[in-house]
DNA sequence: CAAGGTATGTCAGGATACTGACATGAGTCA
DNA sequence: TGACTCATGTCAGTATCCTGACATACCTTG
């Protein structure tokens, strides 16, 4: 109707958040079944990539404040999925590390999750989706400065 | 390391939750200033472009659920920026419109989302827009169907 | 007409994430 | 050295959103 508003539905940044949305609810559904959240498997999967992460590196690999994921990481070690040495080796942070178990847990989960990221690039080319990958690291970027 | 595992930083689906994180951490600080959240300008901007959405037309545009937005609703309706009839024309669903101050409320929200969504825009040609435009909306459909 | 299915609005309780705040350790600079 | 800035880990309180549940209203289908 107005020229001035967003027209939503063909809003790029509406789309964003469609996508983003989509892409959660799928997560989720596939995580439940291993009573794990989102945040809880992103946690796993960045520190099985790059082990010896601190909590506040976690939490920005995570989208989530260094409080969250502070919680989350007390619960994973309790529960045996990661540890933390005592005393931080050098200034506070403490790098975490997977245990074993904590491995074996993401397995599953990272199966699962790649079954979703697989549905989700089904139907996109090869140039579909390096264009995409593109425009979202343009927005990321564009967003960020300023 | 490991081939099995998603290497998160190069996903897509990484980058896309960073993607609507960036945007939603950037439509927060420019919504801040007016009392206002995303989820609150988005419901007003769902009103202006369609009135007489109901509560759970609205929770589903916003991506929430409709708990959630009654409880919005009835702040918005408590306020005088909507006004919903006290029964229903048909059925049990609500019409919602915006009232002249919730117009009003919206016109600053929407100039300041808009120049969101411009800097997230800039240094993408015109292509590279439609590129990304038609990527996620196959993502979409892709997470939806199955 | 009766019965099942779907969608809606709303209430209550609980989970998740956030803001605010504090103390501590490391680096910078005069 | 001392003051300053910044990043980190952690505690407490709050806000936000969700799940579960219920009653109601429409719409099929037999």
């Amino acid at each position: 109707m107005s020229q001035d508003g967003i027209d939503l539905p063909t809003s790029l940044g509406y789309l964003l958040k469609e996508a983003s949305s989509a892409l959660r609810a799928a997560m989720e559904e596939v995580l439940r079944p291993l009573d794990m959240s989102v945040t809880h498997y992103s946690c796993l999967e960045l520190l099985a990539q790059r082990p010896g992460l601190s909590n506040s590196e976690l939490a920005r690999g995570a989208f989530v404040t260094r409080q969250t994921m502070n919680v989350l990481l007390q619960a994973l070690e309790r529960d045996g999925y990661v540890t933390r040495p005592a005393a931080a080796p050098v200034g506070k942070a403490l790098p975490t590390r997977l245990t074993p178990r904590g491995r074996r847990s993401l397995e599953k989960a990272s199966a699962a999750v790649r079954s979703v990221e697989l549905k989700m690039l089904a139907g996109m080319t090869d140039a579909e989706q390096a264009a995409a990958f593109q425009a979202l690291q343009s927005m990321i970027t564009s967003l960020r400065t300023g």
